[in-house]
DNA sequence: TCAAGATGCGCG
DNA sequence: AAAGCGCGCATCTTGA
């Protein structure tokens, strides 16, 4: 059975007055801020306010704490401040913790603000701190004791401090996030933000729980790769360097002077005549620029030739392989990532990775190269990765109500690639679909150059060659219905200075204005904003909450594992014997739940068709 | 010497 | 004058 606030799907549950608040101090012997990922941390104390109005408080580690669990199970939710540290603790303590659901009152900050923790630097808007501290001092309430405060933030272990001031502290983080809670509530309820909040709060314990998982390599495989990169690296180094002298390719000065004043590369330049340079004036090169530079002389595409492999050998070197391998021979090729919930402007995820002497990786950005490096860190298990293919175009239809977008998803004959190639070469769309599905070389070609381009102009994107902006226009063209509500949501932001979703979530943006060509400096975000949101931090979230709450209530647990999640996908860890299992729950999860709960907690008639595909093999991404 | 800024690049 | 959006990490440069 799912829990009955699954059941029920009403935020208003959030009304009720049986609740308990907590907060916990942890002995961060680790040396971080005390995750319960590490054996050697430890709970130090909790302290919790009950649905009777008691404050109690209890020395004693996580498996002592009994008294807490019993008032937790017998409430209808917890709140408390980045409630994913709580749930982190609460599950290495034993508690279920898929029975609980949090009121997370810095998602509760997180929500009233929109877009505004992140800020926006295009519109000289800075971010806005969500710490409890800072949420209390925003109302007026009283600080943090700055003594215990410091000493905290500058790492000090609670375990070494005077027990009152620890004590004192934990019982003022409680009373000020229960006023805060009490605060939140109300002004979400009158702004009809409750349920995106509550979307937000499903999810913590989901994220709680694959944090508490990692994400395993393969020593093997690392070992041959890291090899075979540092090998060929090396070698191309020795080359490049024979070629330079014995510049330092990493840094883009160096690399500027040798291309345009020693090689004699001329610029990219714009139309005008005038050289696209960085932000500050600097000659690009990047590879972007590298390949559009092309190389006239020998001695020209013979450096850009090397450079381009080499820095794809180097990044790769000292962005993942290094990190790899020494997690292989120092921690049995196991990693962890943080899952970060209150850092994005639109409130999708964003990751973290773990510092360490060799580094950090986190897990939104992994080389898709590199997947093929990951397996299950349980023996004979495997691991599966879902995703909802097309997942922004097909809510951009949504909110655009574009009847093209809806033809071209229901259409067999539809490539966007090859929609986009066809119009920036001039090619019949047919023809050139045609050549590409026989395999035709130079159609392949063609659509994978295209696919950059194929939804810039989705975002605002409107300049470029007069092949892309042929493209870009066509773009608007074609999806005219889309452009139109985009349009209207900028004309609503230059009116406003925000944007009200749909279903509740707000943009603000204070800054935006139109300048005398009638450019608008958030015009790109708004375009964006409302379709990133609702594919990513609220359509991937149901998913992800009825696929975890599923896997709990039918006994599942112990044979699936979610150990990851992309922005558009969920990646598991699962036994070879609940495979059918899960694809048919997945598919339910990632299809009609979503439909369900928009329509109930959004009051959302999501009628575009959502599409789902899943990976099942030995290792990440391979069949 | 150190921190912040700039650049580039990986992902969706 | 030109301008797709959202992130985090490694490296180099800059400036105090």
């Amino acid at each position: 059975m799912l829990p009955n606030f699954l059941q029920n799907l009403n935020p208003e549950i959030y009304h009720s007055d049986n609740y308990t608040v907590v907060d916990f101090e942890v002995a961060t012997n680790h040396g971080d801020f005390g995750r319960p990922i590490f054996p050697d941390n430890q709970l130090l104390l909790a302290v919790w306010w009950t649905p009777e109005g008691l404050v109690k408080r209890k020395w004693a580690d996580e498996l002592h704490q009994q008294e807490l669990y019993e008032d937790l199970s017998r409430s209808d939710f917890i709140v408390a401040h980045n409630s994913i540290y709580e749930l982190g603790w609460l599950k290495r303590g034993g508690f279920e913790i898929s029975r609980l659901l949090p009121f997370d009152t810095q998602l509760g900050e997180y929500v009233l603000l929109g877009n505004l923790v992140s800020g926006h630097s295009d519109s000289g808007v800075p971010p806005t701190s969500i710490s409890l501290d800072s949420c209390a001092a925003r109302r007026g309430w009283s600080r943090k004791d700055p003594v215990v405060d410091i000493l905290m933030g500058h790492g000090v272990n609670p375990a070494s401090m005077p027990r009152k001031w620890v004590e004192d502290r934990c019982i003022q983080d409680v009373e000020t996030t229960h006023a805060l809670f009490r605060d939140q509530l109300d002004v979400l309820t009158r702004s009809n933000r409750l349920p995106v909040l509550y979307t937000r709060c499903l999810l913590t314990p989901v994220l709680a729980d694959i944090q508490s998982e990692g994400m395993q390599l393969d020593e093997e495989r690392v070992g041959i790769v890291y090899e075979d990169h540092v090998r060929q690296s090396v070698a191309l180094e020795q080359e490049i360097a024979s070629l330079t002298g014995g510049i330092n390719t990493n840094s883009p000065k160096q690399l500027g002077e040798y291309l345009y004043d020693t090689l004699g590369l001329d610029e990219i330049r714009d139309r005008r005549g005038n050289p696209k340079r960085t932000d500050t004036g600097q000659r690009k090169t990047d590879a972007k620029t590298l390949l559009a530079l092309g190389g006239k002389s020998p001695a020209q595409r013979e450096f850009l030739g090397l450079y381009r492999e080499q820095s794809k050998l180097a990044d790769a070197i000292s962005k993942s392989l290094r990190f790899f391998k020494e997690v292989c021979a120092t921690q049995n090729g196991h990693f962890w990532a943080d899952l970060n919930q209150t850092r994005t402007a639109t409130h999708r995820l964003s990751s973290t990775g773990i510092p360490s002497d060799y580094g950090s990786v986190q897990f939104q950005n992994l080389a898709k190269a590199f997947k093929r490096l990951f397996k299950a860190s349980r023996e004979g298990w495997l691991v599966a990765e879902t995703d909802g293919s097309g997942l922004e175009f097909r809510v951009a239809g949504f909110l655009g109500d574009d009847p093209q977008i809806r033809k071209d998803l229901t259409d067999p004959d539809f490539d966007p690639h090859v929609t986009s190639g066809a119009v920036m070469r001039k090619r019949d769309y047919r023809e050139l679909l045609e050549a590409y599905r026989a395999g035709d070389k130079d159609a392949k070609k063609i659509r994978d150059a295209a696919k950059p381009d194929t939804f810039k102009p989705l975002y605002g994107g409107s300049k470029g060659t007069s092949e892309q902006e042929r493209w870009y226009k066509g773009f608007k063209e074609r999806y005219k219905a889309l452009a139109e509500v985009q349009k209207q949501w900028v004309s609503r932001v230059l009116i406003e200075k925000k944007l009200v979703t749909p279903w509740g979530m707000t943009f603000f943006f204070p800054n935006a204005r139109m300048n005398a060509s009638g450019y608008v400096n958030v015009g790109n975000a708004v375009y964006n904003y409302p379709v990133q949101c609702l594919a990513t931090a609220e359509i991937i979230p149901i998913a992800l909450v009825f696929l975890w709450h599923t896997i709990h209530s039918t006994g599942l647990a112990d044979r699936i594992k979610l150990v990851n999640t992309v922005h558009d996908s969920v990646v598991v860890e699962i036994h070879p014997s609940v495979v059918d299992e899960y694809t048919k729950i997945v598919e339910d999860c990632f299809t009609t739940k979503v439909y369900e709960y928009l329509k109930r907690v959004y009051a959302l008639d999501f009628n575009v068709k959502l599409g789902v595909e899943t990976t099942i093999g030995q290792y990440w991404g391979e069949e």
